[in-house]
Formats: C-alpha cells, structure tokens, sequence
DNA sequence: TTATCGTACTAAAACGTTTGAGAAAAGATT
DNA sequence: AATCTTTTCTCAAACGTTTTAGTACGATAA
C-alpha cells in the first residue's frame, strides 16, 4: 500500500550493512566484497526493490529521460504521419540506450506557463530533440541556445547538430524520373515557406534546368503542407492555363490526393491523361490503385540517426561538433506517373 | 554554464531570508507576508529560477506526470493511426492539467529489463494510461494491479476504469445504414480476436437478427487488423462465392482500402457493382473519391475521457470508482454504399 | 617490530525541495 | 501589566540516492 517504495535503507537494515555499501554493490562498485554484492543483489530481488528515478536524478543531475518538442504549423501533433513514423524511430533507439522520452509541453496554456526552455530544465532532460515547430518561434530560439543538447529536425540552426531529410536528392530523382517517363511540361506545387521548401523548390528548378527545361512561373504554385483543400484549389488553377501540365508535383501526399480528387472531377484518368507524384512516402499512398508516386522518406534512418547524435552528445558532452546529417529517400515509382499524351 | 541551475538557495541569499520562506513565498503559502512574498517572486525571476522536477518529486512524491503504455500487435507503435489521434487529444487534455507524458518503455531489450510496473514505479508516474496492447502480457497484468492509477483504453479489466468506443453501437449504425440503403446480403471481414472484436461482431450478429436477415456463415471472415493485404484476399474469396454479398464491411479503413483494390481488380466499380465500409474514419478514408463509408471514432473524446478520469484518480485516490465509460462513433456515410443492383 | 599496502566496508555530506513545529515581534484582550 | 493572538518568519528533518574521505584490519614488506 501507499505506493509501496522499498529502499537501499530497507535492504541495508536486512542486510546488515550500511546504505553507502548496498548503492554500491547495486551499482557494481570494485570496492565491495562479491559476496556482499551477490547477497545484497539477492535480497534487493527479494524485497522486490526498484531505484527511486527522482533521488537518483537530484544527486547525478542525470534523468535519462529525453525531451521531444514538436508543433506544426497545422498543429496536428502527434497525428502527423510524416513525425509520428520519425519520433517512433526515435523512441526505439533512445529505448534502446536505456532512455526514456518526454513530451515539452507544447500547450501555451499550460498552468504554470513555462517557457520551453524552462520546461526542459524543470524536468532535467538530458537532451532534446526538435522537429517539425515553428523555428522563428522566440522560445524555440531560446531553446536551441540554451545548454542542453539538442539535435534538430528538418531545420538546420548554425550551432546545433541538424538531421535533414535529402530533400534536393529526393526532388532531383523525382524530376529526373518524370523525365525520363516523357514529362516536359512539369509543374509544382510546394509548400509555405520553410527550410525543406526551399530546398525542394531549388532543387526543382536547378533538376528542370540541368534538362535543359525552363520552368514558367503559372507553373509554381504554394499551398500549405497536407491540405488536400489547397492542393485541391491550385490543381484547378493548373487546369485551367491555356497550356496545363502534363504531370503535376505536390508537396507531400496528402495535398497529392487532394490533386487527385481535383482531377476525377474534371474526368481526367491517372496516368492515362495526366501524371502526378506525392512526397513523403505515407501509408495512404502505397494503398491506392494505382500507388502513388513518391519519394518515400526515410524515417526510420532520420528518427535513428536524431537519437544516435543526440545520445552522443549527451554522453561527450566535449565532443559537441557542429554537423548536419543528411539521410536519403528513395523514389518510389508507383503508378500515377505515366507518357504523356 | 554547467547546466546552470538557481536554486531555492540563491533566492534566500540575494533576498536575505530563509530557504523556507522562500519555497513557501513561491508556493503561496498564507504564512509569509504580501510584501515578502512579491520580493521574492521578483528576485526569482530575475535570476531565472525553476523549480526542480526530481527534487520536488522526491520529495512529495508526485511527479506530474503520466506514464502511457501502448504497444499493438503490428508493433506499429506511434504509427498506428487511431492510437496516435487518441494519445494527441490524451496528451493536450493532461498537458492542460499541467502533467507531462512519458513513455513507458515498450522495447523489452532495454538495459535494466524492468518490467512496465518497474518501469512506472521508478519514474513515479502519478498515474498510467494503457492502451491497445497485448492485453494477455503478464506484464500488463501486473502494471493493472499494481497500485498505480490507471485507466485502460479500449479494454475492460474488472478493477479499473476503462474507456471504450461505442464498438456496438458504431456497427449498428453501420448495419442499419447499409440496410437502409437495400442491402440484404451483407458480409462482415472482422479483425482477430480481441474485445473490441467480439463486441462489433456479436452487434452485427445482433443488428442483422434484428432486421431478420441470417448471415451465411461464408460472409464472416476473419483477417487481421489493419491488413490491407489479409483483407484483400478474404475479399476475393468472398467475390468467389456462388452467391457474393452486395456489401462488404471491413474491421477498418486500412483493411477497406486493401478491399477496394481487390474490387477494382476485379473490374468492379464502388458503389455501382459493390458497396463497402470500413471503421475508424481515419484521415485516408476522408481523402480519397468517393469518401469512404466509415465510423469515425472520437478519438479526441476517447483521449480526453481518459486523461480527464485519471487525473481525477490522481487527485482523489478515495474516489477511485469502477467505471466504464463509452464513447459514442459517429456516421459517416461518404459514397462507399449504394443501392445493390 | 614498525611501516606500507590492499581490501572491504562505513560515515556523512550533498543534491533541491517541502513542511510541521516552533520562535520572535507586534497587536489585542483582560 | 500580564496574558493571549496573530502575523511572519526560521529550524531542521526528511525524501532516496551517490560519493568522497576515512576507518579497521589482516597481509606483506622492511
């Protein structure tokens, strides 16, 4: 009852030793006797005993606890595709090195309104990782410059360790295979203004140029990440130049099927009568007929890699180099992009 | 610099008063005087203090936050797409209370091999949330009896409070819908064993008696959750029938979207030739044309249910009735189901 | 014999906080 | 003037752990 709690005390009265020495057998110090460690390790069993984390933290300034901040701009949280298969990589991997992971309040509401940096030191948090916020964010500023590790996501911030999705690579190969399929008239839809926007847009460009393609401006269109209305509504646009394309690039996949819809209502068949491809690589798109075309992210390797460095940085804290990682995608060809007409 | 940290200490220095009154000024106490009080909170912001989670944790033996335990079949994790709308909606409705959520380790590899309740009671999480695990793991067992709060989501044990859909209910609707549109011949693919199982298909069972229709046993078919293509294949073998259903309704959207390519390689045009649902109304089913006839769940009901019941536990551990609360779907006819031809 | 060493242990302080019991000073009551 | 209250503050213990310095003691070396 009343949250049972056995403690080194408890073992060390049953024992018959003192508290400093069943610590230390617990914890495999040279300075006990194996006998003493066995018994103790034994009795601890026994008594069914489990380290207090609170206690532990207060004297080792060591939580082994992770935090994870995370706000889009749509703030759908944990339901984004995209970051819930990142931060369940993350997860296994900071499991696997015996951390566990916290979530920074990300409610502005909360009680005692704490600011991130304040939250993640409240809770002692050996490090943190962030993705997928609002980086001109004053408090995601301070964060970043605060002194805890922090290893970032799709964002790269000069002082900070960076983990970045190969989004030019991955525009690249997409191009190049709308190419190769026939595809001139290519048009793209991107994203609202972030760093993975930019990348992508350049690297549009700078794909459909090494072709020897120039791009007309009617043929760029924004609208936000994974809104199918957006997409949706500039798909319509696309339709109704004097000259539509024959294979329109969305943003993410989301936006894609928004496309989609766009295009079965003004009768149009996928691939027959026109080409599109998503990004991301989400489960929806490899569940339709025909699959989607898109340039699967890899998640697993981008939530890995976040907590390999992030854990790396926390156990050398000297050896805190600045580094981007870039991981690779992979072009998934589907079945939405076929020869043009 | 070395994870700079003001404590209570440094306040009482700079303001020359006690540590004592210190926390009791920041605490609100009604024994220190208005003016000393205002002092103090003054001084402590300006030296930036925050308070000390472990410290505090250790030593009134709350920590402010909330263990969830989730771990599916599919070991998909934070993937899975009902849990993750479910844990979002859990997480801002704790968050709001001003608790924090952990993980409690999923990965049985981890270093300390402690089991869940280990794990709970070494974080001291004030209370545990359980959701769509392996509810037969012995380990589950012991975290349920343990004396932590806990609520369970999805699944009732005896002794607990559990939060659970309206399984009944949403396939009764269903059922009716389906009938309402003139079908009569029916067939049900419904996931492997488990409550939430049990409860939807004893509903149809009961739902179809109640409109005096018999299922053929052939139109019942299991396939697991989730499984686009275990319900692609039972679709097939349903088609394979000499006398095949007009509607087909799947255990959930994943599995209806593995049903609809089966269709359409068959030739068959959705809802002319054949009408289909699937459960859950996660974000694809809502995406594609024509939207698929689903349940949506609320999964935002769902997660403040449970975050609201446990904290209350938390708060009053006398009050800690039995309880079983149920969420109630909600329709959503899409255009999956037509007239039967 | 005495110094030196190694092994196995303990004492006690410290981490940052909370809290009940008390103390000092000022005000109110007899 | 003496006593009781009230207000405002401090003392000190406690939460469960880790760790440094030190002790006791038998063995080895001089």
């Amino acid at each position: 009852m009343s949250r049972n709690s056995v403690s080194l005390k408890d073992i060390s009265k049953a024992c018959g030793v003192s508290i400093a020495t069943v610590s230390k057998a617990l914890n495999d110090h040279s300075d006990i006797g194996q006998e003493t460690k066995e018994n103790i390790k034994r009795v601890a069993q026994e008594l069914g005993y489990h380290p207090n984390a609170a206690a532990q933290a207060l004297k080792t300034r060591r939580t082994n606890n992770i935090g994870v901040l995370f706000v889009d701009e749509a703030n759908s949280g944990l339901t984004h595709d995209y970051f819930s298969h990142v931060l369940d990589s993350f997860k296994r991997c900071a499991e696997r090195n015996g951390f566990d992971i916290t979530f920074i309040n990300a409610d502005k509401t909360r009680p005692d309104n704490m600011t991130y940096l304040a939250h993640a030191m409240y809770r002692g948090f050996d490090g943190v990782v962030i993705a997928c916020v609002d980086f001109f964010d004053p408090q995601v500023d301070e964060l970043i410059n605060g002194n805890i590790p922090v290893v970032t996501i799709d964002h790269i911030f000069y002082n900070r360790i960076a983990i970045i999705s190969d989004n030019a690579g991955g525009m690249r190969d997409l191009v190049s295979y709308v190419y190769s399929m026939g595809h001139r008239k290519i048009a793209y839809i991107h994203g609202l203004e972030s760093s993975v926007t930019q990348a992508r847009l350049a690297s549009f460009y700078r794909s459909m140029q090494d072709f020897g393609l120039t791009v007309p401006d009617e043929y760029v269109l924004a609208s936000p990440y994974r809104d199918s209305e957006g997409a949706y509504r500039a798909t319509l646009k696309l339709l109704s130049l004097p000259e539509p394309p024959t294979c329109i690039l969305y943003p993410d996949d989301v936006s894609a099927f928004g496309g989609i819809n766009a295009l079965s209502e003004r009768g149009l068949r996928i691939p027959e009568d026109i080409s599109i491809a998503g990004y991301d690589g989400t489960e929806m798109a490899s569940r339709v007929i025909p699959m989607l075309t898109t340039v699967v992210q890899d998640t697993e390797g981008i939530g890995r890699a976040a907590a390999e460095r992030l854990i790396d940085m926390i156990n050398n804290p000297k050896a805190a180099l600045i580094e981007q990682v870039i991981i690779e995608g992979r072009l998934e060809p589907g079945g939405t992009v076929g020869r043009p007409a």
